[in-house]
DNA sequence: ATGAAGTTTGACACCGGTGTCATAATGTCA
DNA sequence: TGACATTATGACACCGGTGTCAAACTTCAT
């Protein structure tokens, strides 16, 4: 069988390459009749264009890539089916690239990602998208990029995140209400900007309380399970034990909970207990958990979008959203 | 800033393109004294080939594609972290296509997906290793794919999996030893090959006691959380409650818990749970679930690096390999 | 010095599309 | 019917690499 091309389609439809061409990209200037051969040809042959000499002609390719590197599988999932569904909406497919922050060399890292597989950009999502050092690179390098979950201030870029502070502050005022004042922190990854920015949300609720701020009762994590299970034997251990936990994500909650419940404490009867994220693994377990819902798809999902428009329209305005973050209650938390 | 292209380095070294290729491809025949040159000349200009025209000549694109159709997302997250792994080392890119099987027209989308990106191979998970109408299809259109998880017969193509029937046999097994006669089962979802062979394996295991099967305790799950949920409860409803609960994954095994422990029943004193998989949720809930570890990341790991292997030399020996699955018991299956 | 063999190099076609521009065909209006 | 605008079409260069093959240059034995 041997292949199908523009050019095998030209000589068979009686036309020029460039007719086909036309035909292929709907262009005008093509008679109905013309139109209507090629297109006969197109099926009786089963042609099918060549993505790659089409990319080359034109110099696009039409897939977006994805970078991260993240402990939280469920946040991956999240992110990349936000950005699936921007992706095929436009025709673009999706390329992930997990790769190290901190790795030997981050910029060689993405370099090699880009000599390898042309992109027509790059979705950021933490904490890439707060790496000053690689935004300057992909800016150096002219290549389109989105930022997801970002703290860097950068009006040229399009960006699109959710209220951390506001949310660590709604979910800390929750606790409070129930009448808690010893409530742990268990902080995120240091790399990640959303760590500070749930901190501080935390902070400030105590503050507008007027509950002293006790720094014993942090532990720092890095969103990770297992980071959650050290700091839950740190502050579980603590004599007296807090009344309330408040892990950066689901993660570490969900941890919490397991090292609580081993002890036979009762949740949320001897300790309540927050999370982040409302990843599925909250309401996986009993109790399920008390959380704020980020809504990672589409945030990815908004800011791949906006990232194909650029690319395919590089004046549209640059798109910048901060998307709200919501309480979900559940039985992990209660009045002491 | 001009476009560094192989001919702006060839004029800019004073040699022809095919020289520069024969650099950058490290062919033979080349004095040391012109690489060097060129070299110089790489590094000076800060050259970067162009991938797609670089594919075009080779009709090459060093992308992987993986279709998936999986509710569960650990699942998915571990085949892409084996895909990734075997990419990686061969310098591929890996893009992500998830579809429906039963959606409006499975060859149509895949089809799309290969017209709008070539892609030099594809690796199938299940459901999709399972579709003899999609194999039938791409043997068709001659695009290299590899099985991960296939109960087809096929020598033809690359395949690994492991073996569900003995896993789920053991695991039968294991709570048979426990001195459980009454094990509930629940299903997996029926496009899935692993389903059938995992209840197999339970039922072999069974008569292999002389335990009578009895279809009453068995539900229809489909793998997602939510199925589990609904299957939990038919099975905790009936009178007599059985004493033990396979599920077909740790999802819905992590279901029935949750619901076991809503209605304040011991686990595993009042019943024992297990699962399969030993997705990461088994160790994140207390008690940790007792279930069969299957080797998702190696055996997709396997798959694609023998799928690259096979695109670089399509006389590669077809390789088919079944690994083996191990019994995991943690604290959610005890003695009755 | 000569010829044979091996090494190095470049000219040129090619991969399969798209963009530019000239030309041919058709339509419009005085 | 002729002049001119408009539409349809194709020739050809080009995107940025690789493959083929012949020419030029070395090396070395005779």
């Amino acid at each position: 069988m041997k292949k199908v091309t523009i050019n095998s389609v030209a000589e068979y439809a009686g036309v020029s390459k460039k007719t086909v061409s036309r035909v292929l990209n709907n262009e005008p200037n093509v008679s109905p009749a013309t139109r209507e051969k090629v297109l006969k040809v197109f099926k009786e042959l089963d042609y099918k264009p060549n993505p790659i000499a089409r990319g080359l002609a034109r110099n696009k390719s039409f897939i977006i890539g994805c970078l991260y590197d993240n402990p939280s599988k469920s946040y991956i999932t999240r992110v990349q089916s936000g950005a699936l569904e921007a992706c095929h909406k436009f025709n673009y497919n999706l390329l992930i690239h997990p790769c190290e922050l901190r790795g030997t060399e981050l910029i060689e890292n993405v370099g090699q990602l880009l000599t390898t597989s042309r992109l027509d950009g790059l979705v950021l999502t933490p904490p890439f998208s707060d790496s000053q050092e690689l935004i300057d690179y992909l800016k150096q390098q002219d290549i389109p990029y989105a930022r997801v979950a970002s703290a860097i201030q950068d009006d040229s870029s399009i960006s699109v995140r959710s209220n951390d502070e506001q949310g660590a502050f709604e979910l800390t005022e929750h606790l409070i209400s129930l009448g808690h004042r010893d409530i742990a922190f268990i902080k995120g990854h240091p790399d990640h900007s959303a760590t500070e920015k749930r901190f501080s949300g935390y902070r400030n609720a105590l503050v507008k309380h007027g509950i002293d701020f006790k720094s014993h009762l942090v532990a720092e994590g890095n969103f990770s399970y297992h980071s959650g299970a050290d700091s839950a034997k740190e502050i579980l251990d603590l004599d007296p034990m807090p009344t309330a936990v408040f892990a950066s994500n689901d993660y570490m909650a969900a941890a919490v909970l397991k090292l609580a419940t081993q002890r036979q404490l009762k949740v949320p009867g001897d300790i309540s207990i927050a999370g982040f994220d409302n990843a599925p693994i909250a309401r996986h377990i009993w109790p399920g958990l008390t959380t704020i819902a980020q809504p990672v798809e589409e945030m990815t999902r908004q800011a791949v979008e906006q990232l194909i428009m650029q690319i395919s329209d590089p004046s549209t305005e640059v798109y910048q959203k901060v998307l709200e973050a919501k309480l979900i209650t559940r039985e992990s938390t209660a009045a002491r």
